[in-house]
RNA sequence: GCCCGCAUAGCUCAAUGGUAGAGCAGUGCCCUUCUAAGGCAAAGGUUACAGGUUCGAUCCCUGUUGUGGGUACCA
């Protein structure tokens, strides 16, 4: 609806001022009408008229000219306000399920890179803020119809690797611990130790360097064996937590597998983009782009740093998949970091230009302050989902439900992925364990409760069949204003694919729970006065479980009929 | 030093240049009811500060303060 009104409105201010402009469909705070157009405050300096002379002309114009236009009119300084015809309201019960909201755009290919776990080191709750943004936005952007294509991109190699071979050497215990998750801990810890000895004791620093240089070299059988090892773990333990979160990569990429033909391109162009500084390869990045720096690309000892390894990647992505967009869904603390890496990329690869994109978001953060990975500081994701799951399991505990692990599990990962994707990307999420578990307000608990409520009340109602124009007699008010916030789904998904962020599409699933909430608490879908409105409402409140369903799709999270 | 974020109610967060809104917490109500993990009501604001642009600024620009991150051989 939003193009056809767009379109509307586009055509007729070509028709009456010959000018081509683009114009702006948004959702009106006043809730008896259904679209507004800024489109003449817009445009009033730029003609030399008064907003409103505009919006006149406009609205005469525009009367008319599609059905499912009840009425416009003009509002404060200049809206254009438009009303929706019932008919067409109601019309938007017969959308087809799975594909209520999409909208179809060009096949545009799209490569969303995410999660990024690393081998060797620990899975930290930063790791799950990763994860969650990174699949709601691959869901988001399939939404649009873009074809997605979603990579995972693990580091193991090199010196993250060699902290935590270190610790595993050093570390006084040589029991094999008897699980992946218990395996997965023991070498978050082993790195922690490594990281630890690297910064505070100069000979453990040489020895950790060393053994980088050993894995790159491939020369040391012993250091060999426990890198298989150890990498044999890591994914087999990342695997545990994927099966968990539910996600799963169209390709998995490795920098063990990238640095290689990044080494080749980079010697390729010594000389010429890269240079040689106090015996490192470097890019000097302020040389080809304003306010960019100096990075290096090969480190003194020989040996290819993370920036190479990208170099390598892209041009393996790009084979993989010849996208025409990347979206490298990384933290902000390298957000100075890519703008140098992908001009350097560019400048290798001409035909990727403007094509990388960096999707940062935020720490997240202890009251106490940053957490780093290298001193062991750390709050682990799988911690974290346990006391969710415990906690959500308590609440659960007097309730008769069957299934229940499976229940307490889709809640705990939910209200989880709800939290964090609430908070829009760019932004810091201040970390409570008390907030993020609880069920009540903002959380995803409530938004998974109004869905099942609402199935308990299809599963008890068969209603009887009417006409459309019948059931469109019989609804109330109340009934209409929950419809009329049902029809900004498809905008909404739409938003959240142009600026990149899930959260517009959380805030709307509880505005739009909350409308259902008090809807529910006065009008009865059971008891109500006459079968074709009890009909008309088992309609409506169809369509809003679809829409429920799909926004929480979404983000990622799924529904559960009974909870 | 330089570069990049952020600053909105007690707390956690929203607001595409168009009347600053939610949820927690605190206050007062509502369960023989289709799931009360719910609902209703009241209360809570000099949008860090100072300028500028605009008919109109939380939003755009400049400066100040506070705060977080980055700033060559980590990722």
């Amino acid at each position: 609806m939003k193009q056809i009104l767009q379109q509307l409105i586009q055509d007729a201010f070509y028709t009456n001022f010959d000018k081509k402009i683009s114009a702006n469909i948004d959702m009106p705070k006043e809730a008896e009408f259904d679209y507004s157009s800024n489109i003449a405050l817009q445009t009033a300096k730029e003609l030399g008229k008064s907003p409103k002379d505009i919006a006149a002309i406009l609205e005469k114009d525009l009367k008319d000219t599609h059905d499912a236009i009840e009425s416009i009119e003009i509002s404060g300084p200049g809206f254009l306000m438009f009303t929706m015809k019932k008919s067409f309201l109601f019309s938007l019960v017969h959308n087809n399920a799975k594909t209520w909201g999409h909208t179809k755009n060009e096949d545009k290919k799209i490569m969303v890179e995410y999660s990024c776990l690393n081998a060797m080191k620990p899975f930290h709750i930063g790791h799950l803020r990763n994860m969650f943004l990174g699949e709601s936005i691959a869901r988001i952007l399939e939404t649009q119809g873009y074809n997605v294509f979603r990579a995972n991109y693990y580091g193991d190699i090199g010196m993250n690797i060699a902290k935590c071979i270190w610790g595993l050497r050093n570390i006084n215990n040589n029991t094999i611990p008897a699980t992946p998750r218990l395996r997965g801990d023991s070498m978050g810890k082993c790195y922690a130790l490594g990281g630890t000895a690297y910064k505070e004791q100069e000979n453990a620093k040489k020895e950790i360097q060393q053994i980088s240089k050993e894995l790159y070299l491939g020369d040391n059988e012993d250091t060999q064996k426990i890198f298989q090892q150890g990498r044999e773990w890591s994914f087999e333990y990342f695997e545990t937590i994927y099966k968990k979160l539910g996600m799963t990569f169209d390709q998995h990429f490795y920098e063990s597998q990238s640095w290689k033909p990044g080494m080749e391109i980079i010697k390729k162009h010594i000389g010429s983009l890269f240079t040689e500084s106090n015996g490192a390869i470097v890019f000097e990045g302020e040389k080809f782009k304003e306010k960019l720096h100096t990075r290096v690309f090969i480190n003194s000892e020989g040996n290819p740093t993370y920036e190479t390894k990208d170099m390598g990647l892209c041009s393996q992505q790009n084979e993989a998949f010849a996208f025409d967009q990347n979206i490298h869904v990384v933290g902000n603390e390298q957000a100075g970091y890519f703008p140098v890496i992908f001009e350097a990329q560019y400048q290798v690869f001409p035909q990727l230009r403007d094509k990388q994109y960096h999707l940062s978001y935020g720490m997240v953060k202890l009251k106490d302050g940053k957490m780093s990975s290298r001193t062991g500081d750390v709050l682990y994701g799988d911690w974290l989902i346990d006391e969710a799951e415990s906690k959500v399991s308590e609440i659960l505990s007097s309730r008769d439900i069957a299934d229940k692990e499976n229940v307490i599990d889709k809640v705990a990962v939910g209200a989880l992925k709800f939290g964090m994707l609430h908070i829009q990307p760019k932004n810091d999420i201040i970390f409570s364990l008390e907030k993020s578990t609880q069920f009540e307000g903002d959380t995803g608990p409530y938004v998974q409760y109004a869905y099942a409520r609402i199935s308990s009340i299809l599963e008890k109602i068969t209603p009887e069949t009417f006409d459309d124009a019948v059931l469109i007699q019989n609804l109330e008010e109340a009934d209409w204003n929950l419809i009329r916030h049902i029809q900004y789904f498809p905008l909404i998904l739409q938003r959240c694919a142009d600026e990149k962020t899930p959260h517009y599409l959380t805030h709307y699933l509880l505005k739009l729970v909350s409308n259902f909430s008090s809807w529910y608490s006065a009008n009865s879908v059971k008891h109500a006065d006459s079968p074709e409105l009890q009909a008309g409402r088992i309609k409506i409140i169809k369509l809003l479980q679809i829409t429920i369903k799909n926004g929480l799709h979404s983000l990622g999270i799924e529904v559960i009929e009974k909870m």
